[in-house]
RNA sequence: GGCCCGUUCGUCUAUCGGUCAGGACAUCAGGUUUUCAACCUGAAGAGAGGGGUUCAAUUCCCCUACGGGCUACCA
């Protein structure tokens, strides 16, 4: 149990999950994507060892055949219902015959070949483990899958890494599904249930054992351990050898047995990165990896593997822990001589001081962003230029986001979180956003935020100041404070300063004021002479008149404009704010 | 310990050998103003350190330092 605490950090922000077992995914489009990025890797390996260059982006392909394995899928949930309000629609795609998993190799399904185009051939997917709420990290993950995706026509697909049971509830799950689901990351077909499809790695498990990639391995846990102690007393950290790598099968002792992949031990694995680069691990550092337990279930190692590839992932865009991981996986890839995806492997974020993101940092789950009253839209803004760049692009719509977003923007160091930049960035969502969507953002908000909802009253006047309140909010909470004139009630409670601001002087001065407005037509022109010619008469700036006007209709010296808000509250209430503050 | 990744203003970043190293947020100073927000102008602010390669390095290579990851019958 060591460095477990900090291991799990990093998973969820990986989005990736523990594996373990499961079963089989339902896709409703089968890829078979039939390119391959060979024109990148030819480049490539051209290229001087170390320098290190990032390729244009590759298509990602399916060298061989690319089979996606076809079930009823055990559904966790259900994609949103409600895209997000500047995302596009869903793309349903039509759903071919139910195809039967069929072995490597198996000639590509027509439908797949078909559906492939029709989705550009990309197929991202976020694979969270449900032992929490959603990570802020992870949500950038998933967004960064989602924007490339849904930026080139194809599909996002959402799986979830449940394989340790331990672990695993389905409280995790139902949270990290809102979270997406606010943030507004809508995803194809169902979630897929990666535990629910152990049978289907167990399958591939022995097909590895057929192909003569794996072998049974009959070592116990305490002669590894041993080996490894041993090691360590001498000073060395050499890799785990399996005395059952080569056995002959008539020396099989009776007894349960592990899979373990027969890696290569000489020459290395390369890992064509599109954010990280070429990437050259030495295979004599990488063990024989257990794929099959020898209780029978997968390791995640091979849930991964198995699970991208039936599922026709064709773009693994994850947290840059797993990019080691990354060179064992490719060995299964090829050990099935399935083609392997184009991998992308982005840093992960770290606290404002540069350290490891944690609960010391403040908040961690994407709903604590929610709750704090950030705008959707601001965080999408946010987390996508948060290590990604296109130019000098700060400010963007999703839209413009997807239609921009690409793997080498990426950038290759971790990044802080800067509350300042995403206050600023929410405030210019909030300001560009369409009133009646602003409200209706708000009000879901009120509800997580557990505060009162509007009444029908409220809402009608919040939507007739929505404009200029609007223009003055980062977030809800200074929305709702700025909104304070609206959802108050008579006697408008004031605070400290309101109360300075209505001296005796002030007041007679409202109480001069109201005979006036009794006989306006109530428009903004209007108000406005009214207003400075009763300020110009007392001899008065503007200035002097509107703080005790804001006290008397706001009970804050801080407010929108006056004129703003007398025109939405209206003639009545204004008159009966302005003679209970004169009083 | 081994292997892998990273390191440009305080922060997010641009730069694909030759730039006054650009932008944004934040900061500071002015301006505007109906408070706040916004807005306008200006200022300050960066290539971790050391070696190479090159006519020329932020950019290519190496070393060091500092972060991070992997090294499980965890994910």
């Amino acid at each position: 149990m060591r460095a477990h605490a900090s291991h799990d950090a990093a998973k969820c922000q990986a989005g990736h999950g523990h594996p373990e077992r499961l079963r089989r995914l339902r896709p409703e489009a089968p890829q078979t994507g039939h390119e391959q990025n060979q024109t990148a890797c030819h480049e490539i390996s051209c290229k001087p060892r170390l320098h290190r260059q990032r390729e244009p982006e590759a298509d990602p392909g399916a060298k061989k055949d690319r089979h996606p394995g076809k079930q009823d899928t055990p559904r966790i949930g259900h994609r949103p219902r409600q895209p997000p309000q500047d995302a596009p629609a869903h793309r349903h795609l039509v759903s071919g015959p139910p195809l039967a998993y069929q072995m490597p190799n198996a000639s590509a399904p027509m439908v797949s070949e078909r559906l492939s185009r029709m989705t550009g051939h990309v197929v991202t997917r976020f694979a969270p483990s449900p032992t929490g709420y959603l990570h802020i990290g992870g949500g950038r993950t998933a967004l960064f899958n989602w924007l490339f995706a849904r930026g080139r026509g194809g599909k996002f697909l959402l799986r979830i890494e449940d394989t340790d049971r331990e672990r695993s509830t389905p409280e995790a799950t139902a949270a990290i599904l809102r979270g997406l689901e606010w943030l507004g990351l809508d995803w194809d077909g169902d979630v897929i249930s990666q535990f629910e499809r152990r049978d289907r790695h167990a399958e591939v498990a022995h097909a590895m054992l057929a192909r003569g990639t794996a072998y049974k391995c009959f070592s116990t846990r305490e002669e590894i351990e041993a080996f490894r102690a041993e090691a360590e007393a001498k000073g060395s950290y050499a890799v785990f050898q399996s005395p059952w790598r080569d056995a002959d099968p008539a020396t099989y002792p009776d007894r349960p047995f592990a899979i373990r992949m027969k890696a290569p031990r000489e020459g290395e694995t390369v890992i064509d990165d599109q954010v990280q680069g070429r990437v050259v691990i030495k295979n004599e550092t990488l063990d024989d990896m257990i794929v099959l337990r020898s209780d029978g279930t997968p390791t995640y190692m091979l849930a991964v593997v198995v699970d991208d590839h039936d599922m026709g992932v064709t773009h693994v865009i994850r947290g840059d822990d797993h990019l080691v991981n990354a060179a064992r996986q490719q060995m299964i890839y090829d050990a099935m001589d399935w083609s392997v995806p184009v991998w992308a492997h982005i840093p992960l974020i770290h606290g404002p001081d540069g350290k490891k993101l944690s609960k010391r940092h403040g908040a961690l789950g994407v709903e604590e962003y929610q709750v704090m009253g950030y705008p959707a839209a601001g965080m999408r803004n946010y987390l996508t230029r948060l290590g990604w760049a296109h130019g000098d692009a700060e400010f963007f719509t999703s839209e413009q986001a997807m239609e921009w977003f690409d793997l080498k923007g990426i950038g290759r160091a971790p990044a802080r979180l800067d509350f300042k930049k995403l206050e600023n960035l929410c405030g210019q969502h909030i300001a560009a956003s369409d009133d009646a969507a602003l409200l209706h953002e708000l009000e879901a908000y009120l509800a997580v935020a557990n505060l009162p909802a509007l009444s029908e009253h409220q809402r009608g006047l919040m939507l007739a100041g929505m404009s200029s309140l609007k223009e003055r909010a980062k977030t809800f909470p200074e929305l709702l404070e700025k909104a304070r004139y609206i959802l108050t009630t008579r006697p408008v409670a004031r605070d400290e300063a309101a109360e300075k601001a209505l001296d005796p002087v002030s007041r007679g001065i409202l109480a001069s004021l109201t005979p006036r407005l009794r006989n306006a037509s109530w428009t903004k022109e209007d108000l406005e002479a009214i207003l400075t010619g009763t300020a110009a008469e007392h001899g008065l700036g503007f200035g002097k008149l509107a703080a005790p006007l804001r006290a008397a209709l706001a009970g804050r010296t801080v407010s929108p404009s006056v004129y703003d808000m007398m025109l939405v509250i209206g003639q009545d209430e204004t008159i009966a704010r302005l003679e209970d503050a004169a009083a």
